[in-house]
This record gives C-alpha cells, structure tokens and sequence, in this order.
DNA sequence: CAATCAATGTTATTATATAACGGATTGGTA
DNA sequence: TACCAATCCGTTATATAATAACATTGATTG
C-alpha cells in the first residue's frame, strides 16, 4: 500500500486518504467532513490539514477546476510530476494521466519565457467515453 | 478596442473589464467589488454576472489555481482556444500564452483516451525572469 | 401595445478555506 | 529520566468565494 512509503499516516491522515480511495472520485473537503462526522472528525481544519500532508506526500492531487481532491491513482505518482486530468462534464467521472511529452513541453515553453517552472495544473474538461456513447449532447 | 468586437458592453460588464484591464493582472471578484463601490456596484452577483458573460465573450479568462479573473492580453483570443497561463509564486506576475503545440497535444491526449475535450485549463506556478534574478530563493 | 428576453438590484444563503489559540503527543538527546 | 523541539490535534471564530431566489427595469420586436 502506497501510504506504507511515508511512514505511517497519522490517524486523520489514514482516515482522509481512505475516504478518498473509496470514493474513486474527486471529493470536496466538506464532503470528506461530512463523511467522516462518526469517525471523530468535526471540523473543516482536521481535513484541510490533513489533505495538505498528502498532497505533501503526493498520495492526494487537488483539482483547482473543482475545489476538491482526488487520491492518486498512479502507482509511482511522485508528487512533482505533471499530471493531466480529464474531468467528464456529465457524469463526473476523473481520470489521471501521465504524459511524458506533454509535461516536456510545458517545460520547454517555459524556457522560452524564462520561467522557472515548478508545477503544472493541466485539467480537461469535457466528456468521457461512456459519456459520449449514451447520448450526443 | 477589443469591446466592440461584441456590441457595446453593458455598463456593469464596462466598469468590469476596465478594472482588470486597469489592474494589469488577475483580481479576485471580491477584489474587483471592493475597487468598483463607488461605481454603484455593491452585490457580488454584479461583478459574477459581468465577468460571466466576459467570459464568455472570450474578454476575460478564468485562473481556476487563484480563484481569480485577468483580462485576456491576446488580441486574438477566441474564448475556445487553449491557453497557458504562467503564474509567479514571488510577485504574482501572469503572464498568457498561446502555444498551438501544447494545445494540439492535449488533443492528441484526450483522444487516446477517447475523451471529447471542450477546454483545458493550463496554469503553471513558478518564478518569472525577474524574481529569478533578484534573488536565489 | 403586448410579449419577450436580457440585464439589473437586493437580500439571504451556501460553499470553500484560513486565523488564532492552547493542549497533546512524539522523538530525540543531554 | 527530564528536557526540548517539532508535529499533530481540537476548537471557535472568521474570512473568502460563489450562488439561490425574487422582483424590477429596459430594450426589442411581432
């Protein structure tokens, strides 16, 4: 289990995480509150705090299109490279992918402006598959 | 001036788009409220609506990673195409720009996973020229 | 004129995120 | 063990960002 790589996880930091990992979805931080309520957890601080350790760990991303986080699906995930997300219109659905080429060139188009480039946010809106198929709008 | 190239702007969306384009860099709507009060604009829902519809006119962009809105400096702009965003974490310098290679990528991306992209939101954190030589941190 | 549609003004509310404080726990280390 | 430092924790209050709901105005246009 990834979370094995940081050491152990504090006890909110485990408890944020899997709810993260069960919901295979992007979540709000007040909806991770709401679902931890009868797990001890009351107030927003203990999750923003503890979302803030895994992005730290790379174990979380934020999507800033969203305002909420997803837990990482990519196994090797180190939490500085780029990653692209594809965020389904209709259904919610997220998807996470890796994109060597397209992480070198928004390094290359950095250079050109000069700018020291230290991290991405790349998020795609649209529709999925499935999404696609069950309808034309 | 770029306003007419959609009719003329109504009074609202006017006093918006003058105050980024006056700010020469991303303002939060809150921000721009608090500059237009003594405008006769005192609702966060007038700033919300104009910047909607600037938006949509392709006059404004969105920095979804600031939560915050610029003028578009592209004269060009067509609200549909992809652009990237450098953002300096030191002075807070945004800079856009257009790159059709990066642009053509993401497509390229979105169709190996079959996704029908819409928009791409592209913004890169790090430190500009400037930052970068007045200082090592 | 009547019908319509977009834009406006206002109040209230929801949603997202952080400040500030003190206490508890942990992990070294003298 | 006793101490220190660092981290985590819990709580209350507040700041910031965005939208809901509703009534009104003003400009077409058939």
């Amino acid at each position: 289990m990834k979370s094995s790589e940081h050491g152990a996880l504090t006890r909110n930091q485990e408890l944020v995480y899997d709810a993260l990992t069960d919901a295979k979805g992007p979540l709000s931080a007040y909806a991770i509150l709401d679902g931890l309520r009868e797990h001890g957890i009351r107030a927003p601080l203990q999750v923003y705090r503890a979302l803030d350790k895994l992005l730290e760990f790379g174990l979380v991303h934020r999507l800033e299109s969203l305002n909420s986080f997803v837990a990482c699906s990519h196994p090797e995930c180190d939490s500085r490279e780029t990653m692209v997300f594809t965020i389904c219109e209709k259904c919610g659905k997220v998807s996470e992918l890796a994109d060597k080429a397209i992480a070198g060139q928004l390094e290359s188009l950095a250079d050109l402006d000069h700018f020291a480039l230290k991290a991405a946010t790349v998020e795609l809106r649209g529709f999925c598959q499935a999404c696609q198929t069950a309808s034309t709008q």
